[in-house]
DNA sequence: GTCTATATACAGATAGAC
DNA sequence: GTCTATCTGTATATAGAC
């Protein structure tokens, strides 16, 4: 394994932290190469441009989302799995409450001037929501998944916002009990006609 | 009336208007004082520093939210009051889509750079939590109306990320359904034991 | 592949004539 | 109060020695 491969997870590394704490236009390469340890100029080397490193960061994030949301995909039953999402949303609330949500974030600073960067950053809260509504849809809510997912995410990203203003982790942790009561109101009144999701339950499990 | 307040209003609408649309760290003076038809060189007539001009915006925005929160305690009952705000959050969509909320934007933002202005930012959502929470008091929802007023500005806010960042009015247009559909269902619940609540929402007529 | 020195551009902010 | 010219700092990016 090449050596050249290490300064680059650095710096990606780096980036993506940096990005998190300062956003993205207010972070400099100077941050970003003192932070990696690695020389400015060098930089230019395994990134041609700052953009480039944007990217980087970005598909690393989809990356690391990817691999999230398939592992929890193994849960037993997608109402464990939607709760195992609310779940990740509670830790590192200190983090959050200092720095708001890495995704939500890139998605509003980067939505703002377009380009490729805003495409993929929204791919991220795309793939997340795309995720969950499939995860409804197993529970057998038709086409209301689309609808429940929907307020699922937007309900944790405001939560993530406010909990930033307001530097306040116990914020989260109030809505995410809020939304936990939620979707048991919602699953619980389904189980009424329990067939139909068991089912559907069994049979995703080899999907 | 002196024409010296003419440039200065001036150059806070065109500040206003472009901080939503580029974000404060990517809007330059240069651009506001184009926009606002002023040399740049005079922009610090009005204004000592950027900063203070950021200043100057978000306190526009805070008088603008407080006559608006204060006309629409004025409607009969605070049920209605609360859809007059997720009615106003439907208005001018597209502008939402392209640039997101400007609330919302600000507090993201300047969130992470801490300082004043990231507190007056925080004041803006904080005053409108205030006010949807008394009004789901007036409701009587008692100790519930804190949570109730946290989930719905939170939605909201979570909804217009997720309408900035897939550009689509229609998102918004669907989850403020599903949101009044929320409202009327825990507020007729709520009707169940109505003399207590009609008492409440006379009595605050006179507030 | 690495790193110093530097080019280039543009931001916020100021000086000073009018 | 107004506006041109400019200072100063700093960001992205490049050149070129090693």
């Amino acid at each position: 394994m090449p050596r050249k491969t290490d300064k680059r997870i650095r710096l990606i590394e780096a980036a993506k932290a940096l990005i998190h704490q300062q956003g993205f236009n207010l972070t400099t390469l100077a941050d970003i190469a003192q932070e990696a340890d690695v020389p400015l100029g060098n930089v230019y080397y395994y990134f041609k441009t700052k953009e480039a490193i944007g990217v980087a960061v970005i598909e690393k994030r989809a990356q690391e989302w990817t691999e999230r949301l398939a592992s929890w995909s193994q849960h037993g039953d997608p109402l464990t799995r939607i709760m195992a999402l609310l779940q990740y949303s509670l830790e590192d609330l200190e983090t959050t409450a200092r720095y708001g949500c890495p995704v939500g974030g890139l998605c509003q600073e980067l939505g703002k001037q377009g380009g490729p960067l805003a495409d993929l950053a929204a791919k991220l809260l795309h793939d997340m929501l795309k995720w969950s509504e499939d995860q409804f849809g197993k529970l057998g809510f038709g086409e209301k998944a689309a609808a429940y997912a929907l307020d699922l995410v937007s309900s944790i990203q405001g939560m993530f916002l406010l909990t930033h203003t307001f530097k306040d982790p116990k914020l989260a942790q109030k809505q995410a009990e809020y939304l936990q009561s939620w979707l048991e109101s919602i699953t619980s009144r389904k189980a009424e006609a329990p067939a139909k999701v068991v089912e559907m339950i069994e049979d995703e499990a080899f999907a």
